[in-house]
DNA sequence: CGTCCAGGTCTAC
DNA sequence: GGTAGACCTGGACGC
Protein backbone atom coordinates (compact mmCIF):
# COMPACT_ATOMS: atom_id res chain seq x y z
CA UNK A 1 0.00 0.00 0.00
CA UNK A 2 1.49 3.36 -0.93
CA UNK A 3 -0.05 6.42 0.15
CA UNK A 4 -1.09 8.85 -2.19
CA UNK A 5 -2.46 11.65 -0.07
CA UNK A 6 -3.33 13.00 3.22
CA UNK A 7 -6.44 15.47 3.75
CA UNK A 8 -7.69 17.52 6.33
CA UNK A 9 -11.18 16.32 8.01
CA UNK A 10 -12.32 19.52 7.76
CA UNK A 11 -15.03 20.79 5.91
CA UNK A 12 -15.07 24.56 4.34
CA UNK A 13 -15.85 26.25 7.06
CA UNK A 14 -13.21 24.52 9.53
CA UNK A 15 -15.95 22.37 10.89
CA UNK A 16 -15.22 18.46 12.16
CA UNK A 17 -15.42 15.32 9.46
CA UNK A 18 -15.97 12.42 11.34
CA UNK A 19 -14.93 9.91 9.27
CA UNK A 20 -17.02 6.58 10.84
CA UNK A 21 -20.47 9.09 10.44
CA UNK A 22 -19.16 9.87 6.72
CA UNK A 23 -18.92 6.30 5.82
CA UNK A 24 -21.69 5.06 7.80
CA UNK A 25 -24.09 7.96 6.83
CA UNK A 26 -26.25 6.14 4.74
CA UNK A 27 -27.08 3.02 3.10
CA UNK A 28 -25.85 3.04 -0.30
CA UNK A 29 -22.18 4.20 1.40
CA UNK A 30 -21.01 0.80 1.68
CA UNK A 31 -22.54 -1.01 -1.80
CA UNK A 32 -20.28 -2.59 -4.25
CA UNK A 33 -17.70 -1.15 -5.60
CA UNK A 34 -17.07 0.18 -2.22
CA UNK A 35 -16.19 -2.00 0.97
CA UNK A 36 -16.78 -0.91 3.90
CA UNK A 37 -14.33 -3.14 6.55
CA UNK A 38 -14.56 -2.69 10.69
CA UNK A 39 -12.04 -2.54 13.26
CA UNK A 40 -9.94 -1.22 11.91
CA UNK A 41 -12.70 0.96 10.25
CA UNK A 42 -11.24 1.04 6.28
CA UNK A 43 -13.65 2.54 3.37
CA UNK A 44 -12.26 0.83 0.25
CA UNK A 45 -13.60 1.33 -3.42
CA UNK A 46 -12.54 1.09 -7.06
CA UNK A 47 -12.10 4.31 -9.61
CA UNK A 48 -11.85 4.09 -13.02
CA UNK A 49 -9.98 6.75 -13.95
CA UNK A 50 -6.93 7.08 -16.80
CA UNK A 51 -8.81 4.46 -18.46
CA UNK A 52 -8.14 1.82 -16.29
CA UNK A 53 -9.85 0.42 -12.52
CA UNK A 54 -7.91 1.79 -9.70
CA UNK A 55 -8.70 0.43 -5.94
CA UNK A 56 -8.28 2.90 -2.97
CA UNK A 57 -8.52 2.22 0.26
CA UNK A 58 -9.43 5.05 3.24
CA UNK A 59 -9.17 5.20 6.47
CA UNK A 60 -8.77 7.95 9.20
CA UNK A 61 -5.77 9.20 11.25
CA UNK A 62 -5.15 12.57 13.76
CA UNK A 63 -7.91 14.01 11.99
CA UNK A 64 -6.89 13.19 8.76
CA UNK A 65 -8.04 10.64 5.85
CA UNK A 66 -5.40 8.79 4.18
CA UNK A 67 -5.86 7.78 1.08
CA UNK A 68 -4.13 4.58 -0.35
CA UNK A 69 -3.19 2.31 -3.54
CA UNK A 70 -2.31 -0.92 -3.62
CA UNK A 71 -1.05 -0.10 -7.70
CA UNK A 72 0.53 3.20 -8.40
CA UNK A 73 -1.96 5.40 -9.71
CA UNK A 74 0.65 7.19 -12.03
CA UNK A 75 -1.84 9.86 -13.98
CA UNK A 76 -4.96 8.99 -12.17
CA UNK A 77 -4.02 10.55 -8.72
CA UNK A 78 -5.49 14.02 -9.66
CA UNK A 79 -8.61 12.25 -10.40
CA UNK A 80 -8.99 10.22 -7.53
CA UNK A 81 -8.19 12.48 -5.25
CA UNK A 82 -11.14 14.99 -6.63
CA UNK A 83 -13.40 12.32 -6.62
CA UNK A 84 -12.82 12.17 -3.07
CA UNK A 85 -13.26 16.01 -2.32
CA UNK A 86 -16.46 14.99 -3.96
CA UNK A 87 -17.18 12.26 -2.36
CA UNK A 88 -16.92 13.87 1.32
CA UNK A 89 -17.86 17.29 0.19
CA UNK A 90 -15.15 19.03 1.57
CA UNK A 91 -16.50 22.08 -0.56
CA UNK A 92 -19.26 21.93 1.70
CA UNK A 93 -19.44 24.18 4.79
CA UNK A 94 -21.85 22.37 7.47
CA UNK A 95 -20.60 25.23 10.19
CA UNK A 96 -23.94 27.23 10.61
CA UNK A 97 -26.00 23.77 10.93
CA UNK A 98 -23.64 22.76 13.72
CA UNK A 99 -23.91 25.63 15.44
CA UNK A 100 -27.74 25.94 15.05
CA UNK A 101 -27.96 22.61 16.27
CA UNK A 102 -25.25 22.73 19.65
CA UNK A 103 -27.70 22.78 22.26
CA UNK A 104 -30.45 21.21 20.69
CA UNK A 105 -31.40 17.82 22.57
CA UNK A 106 -32.01 15.41 19.38
CA UNK A 107 -29.33 16.69 17.41
CA UNK A 108 -26.31 18.19 19.88
CA UNK A 109 -24.36 14.67 19.17
CA UNK A 110 -23.84 15.49 15.66
CA UNK A 111 -21.33 18.47 16.05
CA UNK A 112 -18.98 16.54 16.11
CA UNK A 113 -18.82 15.85 12.63
CA UNK A 114 -21.92 14.02 11.76
CA UNK A 115 -23.98 15.22 8.79
CA UNK A 116 -22.08 14.28 5.25
CA UNK A 117 -23.46 12.33 3.27
CA UNK A 118 -21.10 10.04 1.83
CA UNK A 119 -21.50 11.00 -2.30
CA UNK A 120 -20.38 8.92 -5.07
CA UNK A 121 -17.59 10.23 -7.53
CA UNK A 122 -20.36 11.15 -10.08
CA UNK A 123 -23.83 12.22 -9.73
CA UNK A 124 -24.84 9.53 -12.28
CA UNK A 125 -23.86 6.78 -9.99
CA UNK A 126 -26.10 8.30 -7.54
CA UNK A 127 -28.60 8.36 -9.12
CA UNK A 128 -28.63 4.70 -10.85
CA UNK A 129 -28.35 3.56 -6.94
CA UNK A 130 -30.66 5.25 -5.76
CA UNK A 131 -33.10 3.88 -8.23
CA UNK A 132 -31.87 0.37 -7.29
CA UNK A 133 -33.24 0.83 -4.12
CA UNK A 134 -36.19 1.42 -4.83
CA UNK A 135 -39.73 -0.96 -4.16
CA UNK A 136 -37.67 -3.82 -3.64
CA UNK A 137 -35.45 -5.87 -0.93
CA UNK A 138 -32.54 -4.47 0.14
CA UNK A 139 -31.17 -7.62 -0.83
CA UNK A 140 -32.21 -6.69 -4.07
CA UNK A 141 -30.45 -3.76 -4.23
CA UNK A 142 -27.11 -5.45 -3.26
CA UNK A 143 -27.59 -8.00 -6.07
CA UNK A 144 -27.80 -4.82 -8.70
CA UNK A 145 -24.97 -2.92 -7.27
CA UNK A 146 -22.86 -6.12 -7.39
CA UNK A 147 -24.02 -6.65 -11.29
CA UNK A 148 -23.17 -3.14 -11.86
CA UNK A 149 -20.02 -2.75 -10.75
CA UNK A 150 -18.85 -6.92 -12.40
CA UNK A 151 -20.41 -4.66 -15.66
CA UNK A 152 -17.55 -2.23 -14.66
CA UNK A 153 -14.78 -4.57 -14.25
CA UNK A 154 -14.91 -3.56 -10.66
CA UNK A 155 -15.41 -0.29 -10.67
CA UNK A 156 -18.88 1.60 -11.32
CA UNK A 157 -19.75 1.28 -15.08
CA UNK A 158 -19.42 4.06 -17.21
CA UNK A 159 -22.63 5.28 -19.31
CA UNK A 160 -22.13 4.20 -22.13
CA UNK A 161 -21.15 0.68 -20.85
CA UNK A 162 -24.78 0.78 -19.49
CA UNK A 163 -25.98 1.80 -22.62
CA UNK A 164 -25.13 -0.63 -24.58
CA UNK A 165 -25.25 -3.53 -21.70
CA UNK A 166 -27.90 -6.44 -23.27
CA UNK A 167 -31.06 -7.11 -22.45
CA UNK A 168 -29.96 -10.35 -21.22
CA UNK A 169 -27.88 -8.42 -18.78
CA UNK A 170 -30.13 -6.60 -17.54
CA UNK A 171 -33.20 -9.13 -16.93
CA UNK A 172 -30.57 -12.31 -16.11
CA UNK A 173 -27.56 -11.15 -14.41
CA UNK A 174 -28.70 -7.47 -12.63
CA UNK A 175 -32.48 -8.94 -12.42
CA UNK A 176 -33.33 -4.81 -12.56
CA UNK A 177 -36.91 -5.86 -13.62
CA UNK A 178 -38.89 -2.90 -14.48
CA UNK A 179 -35.90 -0.42 -13.89
CA UNK A 180 -33.76 -1.88 -16.44
CA UNK A 181 -35.22 0.20 -18.70
CA UNK A 182 -34.91 3.40 -16.73
CA UNK A 183 -31.65 2.81 -16.42
CA UNK A 184 -30.80 2.20 -19.74
CA UNK A 185 -32.48 5.48 -20.92
CA UNK A 186 -30.71 7.48 -18.12
CA UNK A 187 -27.40 5.93 -18.86
CA UNK A 188 -27.95 6.93 -22.93
CA UNK A 189 -28.99 10.48 -21.86
CA UNK A 190 -25.79 10.56 -20.09
CA UNK A 191 -23.54 9.05 -22.49
CA UNK A 192 -24.92 11.34 -25.33
CA UNK A 193 -24.63 14.29 -23.61
CA UNK A 194 -28.01 15.05 -23.70
CA UNK A 195 -28.11 15.82 -19.83
CA UNK A 196 -25.40 16.39 -17.59
CA UNK A 197 -26.29 15.28 -14.19
CA UNK A 198 -23.27 16.89 -12.46
CA UNK A 199 -24.14 20.27 -13.47
CA UNK A 200 -26.46 19.46 -10.03
CA UNK A 201 -23.77 19.83 -7.90
CA UNK A 202 -23.04 23.90 -8.77
CA UNK A 203 -25.39 25.74 -6.57
CA UNK A 204 -24.65 29.09 -8.27
CA UNK A 205 -26.35 27.08 -11.52
CA UNK A 206 -29.52 26.25 -10.09
CA UNK A 207 -31.66 26.43 -7.06
CA UNK A 208 -33.25 23.41 -4.92
CA UNK A 209 -36.53 23.49 -6.81
CA UNK A 210 -34.75 23.78 -9.99
CA UNK A 211 -32.90 20.35 -9.13
CA UNK A 212 -35.79 18.75 -7.91
CA UNK A 213 -37.52 19.60 -10.84
CA UNK A 214 -34.62 17.99 -13.01
CA UNK A 215 -34.32 14.83 -11.04
CA UNK A 216 -38.33 14.55 -10.85
CA UNK A 217 -37.73 14.48 -14.85
CA UNK A 218 -35.55 11.26 -14.75
CA UNK A 219 -36.92 7.96 -15.63
CA UNK A 220 -37.34 5.79 -12.31
CA UNK A 221 -36.65 8.92 -9.97
CA UNK A 222 -40.22 9.87 -7.88
CA UNK A 223 -39.94 11.68 -4.87
CA UNK A 224 -38.13 9.56 -2.65
CA UNK A 225 -35.39 9.42 -5.17
CA UNK A 226 -34.92 13.23 -6.03
CA UNK A 227 -35.31 13.42 -2.08
CA UNK A 228 -32.28 11.05 -1.38
CA UNK A 229 -30.10 11.85 -4.23
CA UNK A 230 -30.67 15.86 -3.33
CA UNK A 231 -28.95 14.58 0.52
CA UNK A 232 -26.10 13.61 -1.27
CA UNK A 233 -25.87 16.81 -3.58
CA UNK A 234 -25.55 18.65 -0.26
CA UNK A 235 -29.17 19.99 -0.66
CA UNK A 236 -30.16 19.04 3.02
CA UNK A 237 -34.30 20.43 3.09
CA UNK A 238 -36.11 17.94 1.96
CA UNK A 239 -37.19 15.12 3.84
CA UNK A 240 -36.85 11.93 2.57
CA UNK A 241 -39.76 9.77 2.73
CA UNK A 242 -39.98 6.20 2.66
CA UNK A 243 -40.77 2.56 3.94
CA UNK A 244 -37.59 2.45 5.79
CA UNK A 245 -37.87 6.51 7.48
CA UNK A 246 -42.08 6.46 8.41
CA UNK A 247 -41.48 3.23 10.93
CA UNK A 248 -37.90 4.20 12.23
CA UNK A 249 -39.50 7.87 12.84
CA UNK A 250 -42.61 7.08 14.49
CA UNK A 251 -40.81 4.31 16.63
CA UNK A 252 -38.19 7.03 17.83
CA UNK A 253 -40.64 9.26 18.48
CA UNK A 254 -42.99 7.21 20.02
CA UNK A 255 -46.14 8.51 17.65
CA UNK A 256 -48.69 4.86 16.47
CA UNK A 257 -48.87 7.24 13.23
CA UNK A 258 -48.06 10.18 11.25
CA UNK A 259 -48.69 11.54 8.46
CA UNK A 260 -45.78 12.60 6.08
CA UNK A 261 -47.06 16.35 6.66
CA UNK A 262 -47.14 16.10 10.62
CA UNK A 263 -43.02 14.89 10.20
CA UNK A 264 -42.27 17.66 7.88
CA UNK A 265 -43.57 20.00 10.79
CA UNK A 266 -41.64 18.20 13.04
CA UNK A 267 -38.61 19.47 11.47
CA UNK A 268 -39.97 22.33 9.46
CA UNK A 269 -37.53 24.71 12.03
CA UNK A 270 -34.53 23.26 10.60
CA UNK A 271 -35.02 25.41 7.72
CA UNK A 272 -32.61 24.19 4.26
CA UNK A 273 -31.83 21.45 6.96
CA UNK A 274 -34.91 20.06 7.63
CA UNK A 275 -33.69 16.33 5.38
CA UNK A 276 -30.69 16.26 6.99
CA UNK A 277 -31.82 17.09 10.62
CA UNK A 278 -34.80 14.05 10.17
CA UNK A 279 -31.74 11.85 8.81
CA UNK A 280 -29.98 12.68 11.83
CA UNK A 281 -32.75 12.17 14.10
CA UNK A 282 -33.43 8.57 12.42
CA UNK A 283 -29.28 7.32 12.24
CA UNK A 284 -27.79 8.80 15.78
CA UNK A 285 -27.99 5.03 16.68
CA UNK A 286 -26.40 3.66 13.54
CA UNK A 287 -22.82 3.87 15.45
CA UNK A 288 -22.01 4.22 19.00
CA UNK A 289 -20.64 7.29 20.02
C1' DC B 1 -49.37 -22.86 -3.11
C1' DG B 2 -51.19 -17.77 -3.20
C1' DT B 3 -50.65 -13.21 -1.27
C1' DC B 4 -48.18 -9.44 0.33
C1' DC B 5 -44.65 -6.14 0.30
C1' DA B 6 -39.87 -4.34 0.23
C1' DG B 7 -35.69 2.22 1.66
C1' DG B 8 -41.54 3.64 -5.24
C1' DT B 9 -42.72 5.22 -9.80
C1' DC B 10 -45.62 5.68 -13.74
C1' DT B 11 -49.85 6.11 -16.10
C1' DA B 12 -54.53 7.05 -16.31
C1' DC B 13 -58.22 8.96 -14.69
C1' DG C 1 -54.04 18.74 -7.47
C1' DG C 2 -54.95 13.68 -5.67
C1' DT C 3 -55.64 8.65 -5.96
C1' DA C 4 -56.02 3.45 -7.87
C1' DG C 5 -53.43 -0.35 -10.42
C1' DA C 6 -49.71 -2.24 -12.63
C1' DC C 7 -45.02 -3.32 -12.30
C1' DC C 8 -39.81 -7.00 -12.12
C1' DT C 9 -38.05 -9.63 -8.48
C1' DG C 10 -37.89 -12.59 -4.57
C1' DG C 11 -38.22 -13.33 0.41
C1' DA C 12 -41.63 -13.78 4.18
C1' DC C 13 -45.64 -15.16 5.44
C1' DG C 14 -50.47 -17.66 5.87
C1' DC C 15 -53.32 -21.34 4.21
Amino acid sequence: MRTISELPLRGAGGEPISFARTVHSHGCAPLPPAILEPAPLVYKRSFRAAGRVIEVAMHERDGRLIVQTVSSPGAAAARIEAAIARMFRFDADLSQFYARIADDDDLGWAVRGAGRMLASPTVFEDVVKTICTTNCTWSATVRMTTALSELGGGAFPQPEELMAASDAWYRDVAKMGYRGAYVRELARAVASEELNLDALLDPRRFDDQAVEQSLLALPGVGPYAAAHVMQLLGRHRQLVLDSWTRPKYRRLAGMKRAKDSTIRRAFARYGEYAGLAFWLYLTRDWIEE
